[in-house]
DNA sequence: ACAAAAAGTCCATAATATGGACAATCGATT
DNA sequence: AATCGATTGTCCATATTATGGACTTTTTGT
């Protein structure tokens, strides 16, 4: 089972299928125009001639993962992308197990909790549990947030060996989402450093402004992190210093899955 | 798990996409074998051969969309696809709009309620809410269930004009999933005539054991149905025969929702 | 330690995805 | 209604790429 492509592997496809990559990278655009996008928006967004795109938006909509609004003839991504991943979703391990953990953690820290795992060179919220106070950090399970600017990032960038993050780190330009944001390889090469010498990671309105978190991961037998949890809440309430409250609370969730997650029947 | 392909299934595709439609078939497969699927597994369940299951599995992986579960090998769906099928829900105006007529509905008749799309030759409920009795139906959003079977599924067949009917019972012959399921041409027929007269459908466990059903449409501007609503119970408390004050709510609320969509901003 | 099963690789060949060029529609303007 | 510009849809010769039988390597079970 060697050849599981590496996560990050954005520019050598694996060899006869450059279809699918398209198709994906096409899903993905659909994704992200946030309303129906029509065919020539498409094309502008992926670049790819428009018969292709023609043809491959015929292949997805036939298959139900996108739908064309009708009379405008804009698309939308569909009900089976729905009935694929809900599923999916609702069965994860991690999800499941972490559970119970994120209550209790959202409880103790009345903050808005995330449950973050990798997926290529970002990761993806996969829970979430919103604080109860009126000034709180609003968030969608799905979003995904980027390695450098987030906690949950921070946090999965630490806990790599050198190897696997250097590979991580060939990926295009780190953005700046924020004016906070570190861009440049030797702030974010620090900030990785210091993560890892602390024990968790912070994020100080590098992803979003006016919010700060802090994050840590889910270290699994292997070492290798699990997924990784943040605990996020407006820049005022962060300031005000419940620091040490926090953190012990966040690095004994994280603990706490960990031993959960060991204990698991064999897959 | 309905096992091995319909090799006949190959009519109705886009030119030019061969590949495309294998990768889906594979991702259902990896999404319906409930637990994590192995390389063998996935080859028996869509009747490719390996090589083309081993390449196909290596781009989902690389993608995103599939995960390998690290040392068993095995596949999973991957937080790509999770993040994807959220943005979906999300984003779906139809849920959005739905929602507050959906909680009324439920507190009214204190039964579960779903709402329904279609998808290909199936419903996918996109959301849901339950009831509160300690005996109650109980689901998952992103469920598929099948048009003849359900009552979500025989409201929307009936929505349909005769052309488009006869296009969707083209497909697979009708399965039964209790002894009380119809998959006889004639009486599925006599259901959507039902149906029609009457404005509602019913499901009398013909989907599952013990549950009946009450379905209706919510009728668009164009006459097309946007999607479809079912209140669900256990047979004793149908036949304890609530029967009017449910189907007044569930017309009502399909109703509302109708002209809450038509007041909708333009695409 | 050995055999059986499963995963992974190769590569000549057939299949099919590609995209430039052209045709059909739609929608606004006069 | 007729015209123009923009957007979508179709065709098809060609080169790319997906295919799957046969083979090798790794894992699993005893």
């Amino acid at each position: 089972m060697t050849a599981i492509p590496d996560p990050a592997k954005l520019s050598p496809d694996v060899p006869g299928t450059a279809v699918i990559a398209k198709t994906m990278r096409l899903l993905q655009a659909v994704a992200d125009a946030k309303g129906p996008a029509k065919l020539g928006d498409l094309c502008r967004l992926t670049g790819f001639p428009r018969p292709t795109v023609h043809r491959l938006l015929a292949v997805l909509a036939a298959e139900g993962m996108i739908v064309a609004d009708n009379a405008s003839g804009a698309f939308t991504l569909g009900p089976r992308l729905i009935s694929l991943a809900f599923l999916a979703w609702d069965g994860s391990d991690l999800r499941r197990i972490a559970q119970p953990f994120l209550v209790a953690l959202r409880d103790s820290t009345d903050e808005t909790v995330h449950l973050a795992v990798p997926s290529g060179a970002e990761m993806v919220y996969i829970d979430k549990l919103e604080s109860r106070h009126v000034v709180r950090m609003a968030s969608r399970i799905g979003t995904r947030v980027s390695l450098h600017s987030s906690s949950v990032g921070k946090a999965f960038l630490a806990s790599l060996p050198v190897a696997a993050l250097e590979k991580l780190l060939q990926g295009p330009q780190p953005l700046a989402y924020t004016p906070h944001t570190k861009t440049a390889w030797p702030d974010i090469g620090a900030e990785i450093s210091a993560t890892r010498s602390r024990g968790y990671a912070l994020d100080l309105q590098e992803n979003e402004l006016d919010i700060c978190c802090f994050g840590a991961a889910i270290t699994g037998a292997d070492g290798k992190a699990a997924g990784c949890i943040s605990v996020s809440m407006p820049r005022y309430r962060f300031e005000a210093g419940q620091d040490h409250t926090i953190l012990e609370a966040l690095k004994d969730c994280v603990a706490r899955i960990a031993l959960a997650l060991a204990a698991m029947p064999p897959g």
